[in-house]
DNA sequence: TAGGCCATCTGGTCCT
DNA sequence: AGGACCAGATGGCCTA
């Protein structure tokens, strides 16, 4: 298994551990002082860096320049960024769960490799296609026309659906199981 | 070393 | 007004 970037980053500074030289408060920002709202250049971990927005067309719903940020020092604005951030690793971290989730509901070969996130996301859309088929199939075979879902209709779909596996075995997955086999292989 | 994947920061926009 | 959402940018880690 790839033990990748949960490891502890050492030389990613992040705004909770600000190094001592770096001061926002007293040093100006290239670009994004407050003047130019087309371009702007932020300084993370020591290294500026500047953006490329409004040159290449995207995100450029709305106004497209950056909004002046009237009334408030540059102190608070330090805070609100601060706030800003911790939610939206919070958010980010959800997101992470509910994608471990969703690799954890999803039956595939090879569990030493963790899926990557679009690994993840087409296998899952592969299975429920697959697993859609089989309903399908089998509720021709099992179910009245038109027949209401009930708890009756889900047991016996659920019959169904193992003396589907046992006559004809898992065909209705091959589409679902040869992308899972390749993703497995190129592991 | 290049490329893939990821975490994080960031600012703009949307929504409540 | 403030939080959620989104996408771009950046840099670190890992593998082929």
């Amino acid at each position: 298994m790839k033990s990748k970037g949960k490891a502890v980053k050492p030389s990613r500074r992040t705004w909770s551990d600000p190094e001592p030289e770096l001061e926002p408060d007293t040093e100006p920002e290239p670009g994004s002082s407050e003047q130019e709202g087309s371009e702007a250049s932020v300084r993370i971990g020591g290294s500026w860096r500047g953006s490329l927005r409004g040159g290449d067309g995207k995100r450029k719903r709305g106004g497209g320049r950056r909004r002046r940020q009237h009334g408030s020092g540059t102190k608070e604005r330090s805070v609100r960024r601060l706030e800003s951030n911790e939610r939206e690793r919070t958010r980010m971290h959800k997101l992470n769960n509910a994608f471990q989730a969703l690799r954890e509901a999803i039956p595939h070969v090879n569990t030493d490799k963790k899926l990557s996130k679009i690994e993840t996301l087409t296998l899952a859309k592969n299975y429920i296609k697959a697993l859609t088929t089989v309903v399908v199939d089998m509720s021709g075979d099992c179910l009245p026309a038109g027949g209401v879902p009930s708890e009756a209709n889900a047991a016996k779909l659920l019959q169904c659906y193992q003396k589907h596996l046992k006559d004809e075995g898992e065909d209705d997955l091959t589409q679902y199981l040869t992308h899972m086999h390749s993703f497995s292989q190129r592991s």
